[in-house]
DNA sequence: CTGTTAGCGCGTTCAC
DNA sequence: GTGAACGCGCTAACAG
């Protein structure tokens, strides 16, 4: 009963495969008379085509691919939301792709856009090497990097360096000197996330403009989550001379850090300051100031851009869009106690 | 180069073409030797099968549909990697359908297994009516619900009146009296989750089996989300008697509730106890009691019990899965104050 | 054990 | 304008 096919609308509609087809794809080489007669008939039988098929034929298949990895982050959540918005209003199918091994990383970025015939693809934050970028080029596979960087595919992201630098900023002018940063591990980066490297050089680069040094005790490193951030903090917190503020990789992070002062009986934001990253949802909820990036937008950016770039196939140099990031001043940050 | 198909495989291993297709489904009829030679081949062109070519054949389409609402939520998400894990794990495809309105939610269901070819249906939460239920049958979409229920289809759901009977059982237990229940309308449930009648009837439940009676002004309804929790809950703080627990629908509103207590300077467990449902990842960093439900077990139930009703095509009796709650008393709760 | 052949459902030249 | 025939890459019968 699912089985209706091209050829029982034509058989149906009296014409012949090709010109069922052709009212399929608004071919203007059919009669209006015909291209009733199609209609009705594809209504009456209930058809509609396969994708499958469509897909084999090299006809369009009306999805979109996303890679994402560890698609349960809140950050990646909020990007997806926009990405799904503009797809689904597009029309498109989104396909999604979980990520959280390097094998399927691997596996994903060589055998998805080969075997499978998409429309498009959407990558997030995970950095694909020249070689990848390449095959995908090789392949004719429209894709779309969000979150991620490289120079031959259009990209959509965001200065991670220059929040990260607004962020200690915000710290020193409000007179702290002992900053320190909870980080992601730089040197155990397996998905090539960009945010890691360059969220930490704002670190630095700010440090450096507001001539303070950089004490590598202050600078921990650890994996991704509030609990390694707590460890993290605890460990600061427990330093002879402990830092006054953290700059947080992530709100998550940040979280972490919070939870770790409230443990030592440490307030916030009166003898430690707290910034995080990113501005998810909850970060209100934690009256945290971060860095907000516009996640959602960043998702929809790059899905609208995917679909600009599928109707005209002219290949123009791959654009890069870069969104802004904003310092949303709540209330874990606040002037170091006056003689620490 | 970026064609490279079984044809050209068979070529370079100098074999037939149905042997390379054997080898790619491990088809015990091929000597060890051949074997080897046409994985030598395959290796040495970079070859990967064309999973769409492998579906047509196939007459599969590897492709399951998920219709979601509000798939940012936490409590979502977490499901979804179930059945994400699951599905990416069978070598099928995860089609995302996101709901926010009931207007998409129609639109899904009626256009949606008519207008692609997918292999199966999973459907989270929203409800579907009769007709809806039946059009899937006649169309012959396999379909799996879940945490929601419906006679004719199979289900995964989790027990909500009991869990909600546990939680304010447990706040009983400790000695409360005065409980109030801060969950969803009641009344306007566009999307028909079954949890909101269920956790108040189970609220209900453990009321009346106690002798306790039932305080209307104990009972609040709102939105979903804490900050429409934190306003319930600052209205129960203000009143003449106000409870000394509170019970809330979902963890999300639970944190809502902790936020009201703790501008109201209230003390968490000690003037006030607050117990949610889910068991979400932060609620652990919030300390909260709380009704874990199996999130991430539901969804990988669901998409198992999917798959395996795509294999065995016997339409045996719709199997109902119920999965178990489970109390998590964390430190969010204790006996009321001495004398309130 | 292995090679050949016939579809799977649709898009696309081609002749008509 | 329209229809028949071929091909997309692969699997599943068949033969050998």
């Amino acid at each position: 009963m699912a089985a209706v096919t091209i050829r029982d609308v034509a058989r149906q509609a009296g014409v012949g495969i090709a010109t069922v087809s052709r009212v399929l794809n608004d071919s203007p080489l059919v009669s209006e008379d015909t291209r009733q007669r199609v209609q009705t008939a594809i209504a009456a039988l209930d058809y509609s085509p396969s994708s499958v098929a469509r897909r084999l034929s090299g006809g369009r298949s009306m999805a979109i691919a996303v890679i994402a990895p560890f698609f349960t982050r809140r950050s990646y959540v909020e990007r997806l939301q926009g990405i799904e918005h503009v797809l689904s209003a597009g029309g498109y199918d989104l396909i999604l792709y979980n990520v959280e091994t390097v094998a399927r990383r691997d596996e994903c970025l060589r055998a998805l856009p080969r075997g499978e015939r998409l429309d498009g693809l959407l990558i997030l934050s995970l950095g694909p090497d020249d070689a990848e970028v390449e095959r995908l080029q090789q392949i004719g596979v429209p894709t779309v990097l969000i979150d991620t960087y490289h120079d031959t595919l259009p990209t959509v992201t965001v200065d991670d360096e220059a929040g990260a630098r607004a962020a200690v900023e915000h710290l020193i002018a409000l007179g702290h000197r002992r900053i320190a940063y909870v980080g992601e591990q730089l040197d155990d980066n397996p998905f090539h996330f960009r945010p890691i490297d360059d969220r930490y050089r704002g670190y630095r680069a700010a440090l450096a403009a507001a001539d303070l040094p950089f004490v590598p005790e202050y600078h921990r490193q650890g994996k991704y989550g509030w609990r390694e951030a707590r460890r993290m903090a605890h460990d600061l917190l427990a330093l002879a001379a402990p830092p006054t503020a953290v700059f947080a990789y992530s709100d998550t992070m940040a979280f972490g850090a919070l939870e770790a002062a409230q443990q030592c009986h440490i307030t916030v934001p009166d003898q430690l300051s707290v910034i995080g990253f990113d501005d998810v949802e909850i970060a209100q909820h934690f009256r945290l100031t971060t860095i907000r990036q516009p996640l959602y937008e960043t998702g929809a950016r790059g899905a609208e851009l995917l679909l600009e770039l599928l109707d005209s196939d002219v290949s123009r140099p791959a654009p890069h869009i870069v969104l802004p990031t904003e310092l949303v001043a709540r209330h874990t940050t606040a002037p170091p106690a006056a003689n620490p």
